[in-house]
DNA sequence: AATATATTTGCATATATGCGCATATATAAA
DNA sequence: TTTATATATGCGCATATATGCAAATATATT
């Protein structure tokens, strides 16, 4: 029961229920950076947050030239298949604007596949402004 | 996304996602007292456990005679009802001991309804004797 | 070799969580 | 009204978690 608990565990810090949701919603190897850039959070507490989803199994890394892409893999077990189903089930619009905002950031990979953006203030500057963090008043 | 995670939150640890599928399995409704002897925990800890659950909806209270009875609710949130699902998914060995435990403890609910069960030592020598907690090794 | 990019990790810290104990509250029984 | 049963809660403490910063590591580029 406590490797249930665990796997739940690992989603239930917001951050982490969204890279995992993203990663489920946009099917696809990214790198951490890009997934950082796309949820708008430090690379390094991304880091850490994909390290726990991996940690459980939820998901995957590839080392990929510098970088390391992370990504949902075939899995067997039926809890997390049921759990990814789940997180698909999530609506869009919660998570829109992240989904748009890595399919853009994935579209300046370079063709040596390199995570770099190279106008990092300007990517800033134009996507995450007016970030005040998600209100949903829960209880 | 917040409330999401909230949810899967109140889920991340082994005695409230015990007591949840415990629930979730045996349809019904049932007294704190009951629940926290099926599953080896302390009445207080139970009822904070129970009431965390209750505080992102994954179940009702109903106040019965001078007791409290929980028990997970008729839902209309798609996320919630695919949670309900996920956990009776979880294999009944995981809980097959707990399960019989309510299942006897239950059977020891007198005429009134009461909760009480009158040889608690007898109980406890009997049901809760060689309980090491289980092992299930998550990374 | 020196530099730049990408990710990870140790450390410090603030906050949250789980839990035992004693106590409070609520209701029923005597 | 006194006592017993059932649940909830305030407090304290040990542990866990999230997070920022700086530094370490790893790899690619020049």
């Amino acid at each position: 029961m406590r490797i249930y608990a665990n796997i739940l565990k690992a989603l239930s810090e917001p951050k982490r229920l969204k890279l995992f949701a993203l990663l489920a919603k946009s099917a696809g190897k990214y790198y951490v950076c890009e997934l950082a850039d796309a949820i708008a959070d430090t690379h390094y507490n991304t880091s850490r947050n994909l390290n726990e989803l991996r940690k459980v199994g939820l998901v995957e890394e590839q080392k990929v030239g510098r970088g390391v892409m992370y990504y949902i893999p075939e899995v067997n077990d039926q809890f997390v298949k049921s759990l990814i189903d789940l997180v698909k089930g999530i609506p869009d619009e919660l998570i829109s604007r992240e989904t748009e905002l890595l399919r853009k950031r994935v579209s300046f990979r370079d063709q040596n596949q390199r995570c770099i953006y190279k106008l990092e203030s300007d990517w800033k500057s134009n996507n995450l402004e007016e970030r005040e963090e998600d209100y949903e008043s829960g209880e």
